[in-house]
DNA sequence: CTAGTTGCAAAGAGTTTGCATGGCG
DNA sequence: CGCCATGCAAACTCTTTGCAACTAG
């Protein structure tokens, strides 16, 4: 088994729990690096990318890497949302990970297995693009967290 | 705009040649510095990475990052064979890039657009998986399968 | 001739590894 | 106490930059 005997350790609780605070979105290793000392807590690098490591290949956290960005990103994947089932949508903009349930998108999935002969991985697959939000502001970035007008689509 | 005068030199050639040769899958770097070398033509990697760049804000070469791949991957963007419009499969097994062309999946496409507000950038999105031969079926190919060189190491 | 181009060497950034110490169970 | 975890420093890999020599137009 993958249970390959694991101790609780106070690097790791935080490790983690930064990861937790951010589910929502992608960090970086050096940013949960800094976050940490910043908060006083004492955590190697080396123990951080090696923890992050260890929670990708058991499937725990995603590593992505992002365009323009050269270091990688990761992000908790929530095991009780079926990640494993539904596609995935990161906008480049916000950076914000988008659960995409649809029956819809199975069906697509059924298609490309069945008359394109692949199988999709989704837990391998980001589809990359921009959210409405963002693509609202009209490449005005930093502003405009409110969208106004005609923000109907 | 790109006023700025541009020579044209032999090693230009050369690596414009490779991406040429290579249009069907992305190369790194890398590869094709070591490409080049084999062929007994001198090319500086400095030259490479920065003509690369030069490149990729042109548009006429685009760069993305794979998974589990540390350095970055270059790939000639043809305007001929609407990349920028379907989707991109990658065998997670033997690396192969498929181009998908599919009406259904642009369905999809405006699917997505229209109930889930997001715009996929297909630039910058692969879909990954397993193709039928790496998963030992034999499934009907389907006509609009299309495919393209991989990893032949 | 002049501005763009080249490429060595060295700097950088991000990540990994070696190894001795530390701590969970 | 045994085994895994930690973390410093050094090694590594990929990429960028400084700078002097070079060359296409």
């Amino acid at each position: 088994m993958a249970a390959s005997t694991s101790y609780k350790t106070k690097q790791r609780d935080q490790i983690m729990d930064c990861l937790l605070k951010n589910k929502d979105r992608h960090i970086t290793a050096d940013e949960i690096i800094r976050t940490l000392n910043a908060e006083k807590t004492e955590v190697g690098k080396t123990t951080v990318y090696r923890y992050l490591d260890k929670l990708v290949s058991q499937g725990i956290v995603r590593r992505y890497f992002i365009e323009g960005g050269k270091s990688a990103c990761y992000q908790f994947m929530d095991q009780n949302n079926g990640c494993s089932r539904h596609y995935h949508l990161k906008c480049v903009d916000c950076g914000q990970l988008f659960h995409l349930e649809c029956d819809y998108l199975g069906e697509m999935d059924s298609h490309i297995r069945d008359h394109h002969d692949f199988h999709v991985d989704h837990s391998k697959t980001v589809l990359y693009g921009q959210c409405g939000t963002c693509a609202g502001k009209f490449n005005v970035r930093g502003a405009a967290f409110r969208k106004t007008g005609g923000d109907n689509k």
